[in-house]
DNA sequence: ATAATCAATGTACTTCCGTTGCATACTTAA
DNA sequence: TTAAGTATGCAACGGAAGTACATTGATTAT
C-alpha cells in the first residue's frame, strides 16, 4: 500500500484516500478501465471527483488514455519508466469485440511510419479489434 | 454526376438527390467528414437523414468510419475497389492536432502485427497524429 | 494553536453527439 | 390507382464529457 503513495507522490499527486483506492482498483484490474467503470465500483464517490482523479493521473503520467473505438474513453495505469510521449515507448491495444474489453499489449510496440513529405507526426494510436484470449479459449 | 448515382445504384443506395449531395460533398473534400460537418452544410436538411445517409453509405460499403481519438464519429468515401473489411486494406489515416482534420493516407497500409496466442485480429486502426502537410508549410 | 491559503471533493448544471420512435412524404411495384 | 416499401422530417431521449461554484479538508506561516 506504502508503494502507492509513494508512486503518487514522486509523480506529484497528493495520496488522498480516494485515490489510492482507484489506483489500487486499476492495479488490479488488469484491463482498460472508463470512467463508467469505476462510477458503478465507487458508486459513492461523486462523478466529477472519479473524472478529474482519472484526469490527473493522466495528466501527470500515471496512467494514459486509450481510445479503442468504442467512442468512450478508457485508462489504463503506465509501467513504471513508461513515457508514453515518446514514439519508442508506443505499444499498442487489443479490443475484444466479444467482451468489450480493452488491453494493453506492452509488448508490441507500433511499427515506425513513413510518412509523406510534409507530416510531421507527434502520436500515434493502434488498435486491433477482435476476439481476446480469454474469449478465444 | 451520373457517376455518383451509378455508384450508388451499384452499391444498393437509392441515388436520392439528398444522397447525391452528400456524395458530392464527400468527394469534393478530401478530409474525412463528421455528421456536424455535414450538418452545417447542409444546414436546412434534417440531421437525422444526414445521420441515416452516413449510416447507411457505411454499410452499403460506399464510406469508412474513422476514428482518430477525438471521440467524433469521422466518415471518408472508400476508394473504387476498397474492401475495408479485408486486413490488407487497411489504410492508415492521420490525425492533425493543429487543423483538427482528419485524412486518409491510402498509400500507407498498417503493417501486420503479431498477436500473443489467443487473440485473433479481425480489424485494425491506426491513427498518427500530429502537423499535416498544410499546417506544418 | 490559529488564521490564512491552497488543494480536493461534492452538487448541480450544460453541452455535444449519437440514436430511436413515430408521423409524413415520396417512389416503386402490383 | 392502390398498396407496400423506402426516405425524410420532427421530436425527444440517453450517455459521456466538461464546467462553475460552493464546501470541505489539508498545509503553511504567523
Amino acid at each position: 500500500m506504502k508503494e502507492i503513495e509513494k508512486r503518487l507522490n514522486d509523480n506529484g499527486v497528493r495520496p488522498t484516500a480516494m485515490r489510492i483506492l482507484i489506483y489500487k482498483y486499476m492495479a488490479e484490474k488488469e484491463i482498460a478501465v472508463a470512467l463508467t467503470n469505476i462510477e458503478n465500483v465507487f458508486a459513492k464517490a461523486d462523478r466529477t471527483t472519479l473524472y478529474r482523479t482519472l484526469k490527473t493521473f493522466e495528466q501527470k503520467g500515471i496512467v494514459h488514455q486509450i481510445d479503442d473505438g468504442t467512442h468512450i474513453s478508457k485508462f489504463a495505469l503506465c509501467e513504471p519508466g513508461c513515457n508514453c510521449e515518446l514514439e519508442q515507448d508506443l505499444h499498442l491495444h487489443f479490443h475484444c469485440t466479444n467482451c468489450d474489453e480493452t488491453v494493453c499489449l506492452t509488448e508490441q510496440k507500433i511499427p515506425h511510419i513513413n510518412l509523406p513529405d510534409g507530416y510531421v507526426a507527434e502520436d500515434a494510436n493502434l488498435v486491433l479489434k477482435g476476439i481476446c484470449e480469454k474469449c478465444s479459449g
